[in-house]
DNA sequence: TTGAAATAACACATATATGTGTTTATAATT
DNA sequence: AATTATAAACACATATATGTGTTATTTCAA
């Protein structure tokens, strides 16, 4: 099932978006607030919930201040 | 205009792509079936028709032999 | 310049992300 | 224990990506 797979990569995805956020000392609704998205957005990709698209990855990593790249750069 | 700015990183994801693609010598349709998505997903990504997903970024990845952070490693 | 391969450009149904709001649960602090 | 901040868990409407199919256009080699 190819299913699975996928999921860990977006559980990675979120775990170390957690991880940046912390580390920048932000709360979700920092975060949301500074990347100009709902609230309910950064729980949900951390959660992974969702599949977040592009556009939103470029947001988060604006306000994140951070090349969209790292938020990549994690193992699984 | 946020839009703007969002849209020349989207345009350049996509160009960087159509890079990647053509370096392994893979045309939009076997690049598709590798990853296992439709054989139009390419061309829409190419040119930045949309903001696809972190599902679809990780298949492209597979497909490509590279880790998903190489996909977002271009200047603007 | 013609034929074939590749890509673009349509349309349309379905799935999922987004956006907004409200309520509940969990921590942390006083 | 009570208060406050933070995050999770709901619901629901709307926007957009996905998936499938067809037709036009472009590109490139013969």
């Amino acid at each position: 099932m190819k299913e699975l797979e996928d999921h860990r990569f977006i559980k990675a995805f979120g775990k170390h978006l957690r991880n940046l956020r912390i580390e920048k000392k932000l709360s979700q609704e920092e975060l949301a607030n500074d990347a100009e998205i709902p609230i309910n957005q950064i729980g949900r990709i951390e959660r992974a919930e969702i599949k977040t698209s592009l556009s939103t990855i470029y947001k988060i990593s604006k306000a994140l201040k951070i090349n969209p790249k790292y938020l990549f750069d994690f193992e699984e």
